[in-house]
DNA sequence: TATTGTTATACTCTATAACTATA
DNA sequence: TATAGTTATAGAGTATAACAATA
């Protein structure tokens, strides 16, 4: 028989919950833009970087590209980014930051920060880069700072 | 002009993925006893304490009665729990769990542990208690009693 | 009248399939 | 034939509204 663990002992609940608050707060801070940090993702994709096409981004943030498409359209209509057939291949369209698009995603980046200052102030700020840190080496997989071998392994 | 922060050091995203990879991994851990990580979090409401109605289980997992009626018909049909009319109320349903529930519930607990444990491999046993504690501190002082408020919550 | 569980319905999100225009 | 973007559609998940039984 195991003994009983308290949902807060639980760390599959307390990434969910972290995740969550972080989230909404990202999302109110980022309402006077009008953009959500759903967009907000795709945005910090197209900053500061080549000009990529609409499958690509797509692919670099892991979604359909028929959702991007919505995305898309919803980020233009806001006069955030524009679509230009590419002159090379037609068939694409390269996606670009619009000068407000650049202004929105700088203010954007600044407002994530003191979002995420904030969440993170009821910790000390080495335990708030500890938290960054360990939840890298968590999802780095293949990599190499992996430990000893546990039960997992030997299941692979 | 804000200088640019790699995906990887944006909290949020750090936050979202690793809940996502322990999600999953709870999942395939779990499917062996045909739950899933939503089911076992209702399940784990129920283990160990007084008889709870159907709107006393939805209200503590912080999700609609509506779903709760979904969920509970599956657990059912698995024999996991049981429902019965209260007689001291026969508007409410007591939901209990059932001998193999029980049963299940023990066993997904000692999986959900092992799950965690490689979860957290890639890191000292100090960084992963760390991280724990961590998180509830953000938890408890960022979101003062709020446990899983819903869009619906907010309207009511 | 209010509450609990239920059912029917709607809404959000995202994916798959099919269509178009290019290659 | 294959690919990029689009559109139409479907599925999962969860909510709201309405209803029956009970308080």
């Amino acid at each position: 028989m195991s003994s009983e663990a308290r949902p807060s002992d639980v760390l599959g609940y307390l990434l969910k919950h972290a995740t969550m608050t972080l989230a909404e707060r990202t999302d109110t801070a980022l309402a006077p833009l009008s953009i959500d940090g759903k967009e907000f993702g795709a945005l910090r994709v197209l900053a500061r970087r080549e000009p990529m096409s609409q499958l690509q981004v797509a692919q670099t943030l892991g979604i359909d590209r028929t959702t991007m498409v919505a995305l898309l359209d919803t980020l233009e209509r806001k006069g955030i980014v524009a679509r230009h057939p590419d002159p090379a291949d037609r068939r694409r369209n390269v996606v670009e930051l619009t000068e407000q698009g650049e202004r929105v995603v700088d203010a954007a980046e600044t407002l994530r920060r003191q979002v995420e200052e904030e969440f993170l102030a009821p910790v000390s700020a080495a335990d708030g880069e500890r938290l960054r840190r360990t939840l890298r080496a968590l999802l780095e997989e293949g990599s190499p700072n992996r430990q000893q071998s546990t039960a997992a392994d030997q299941r692979r």
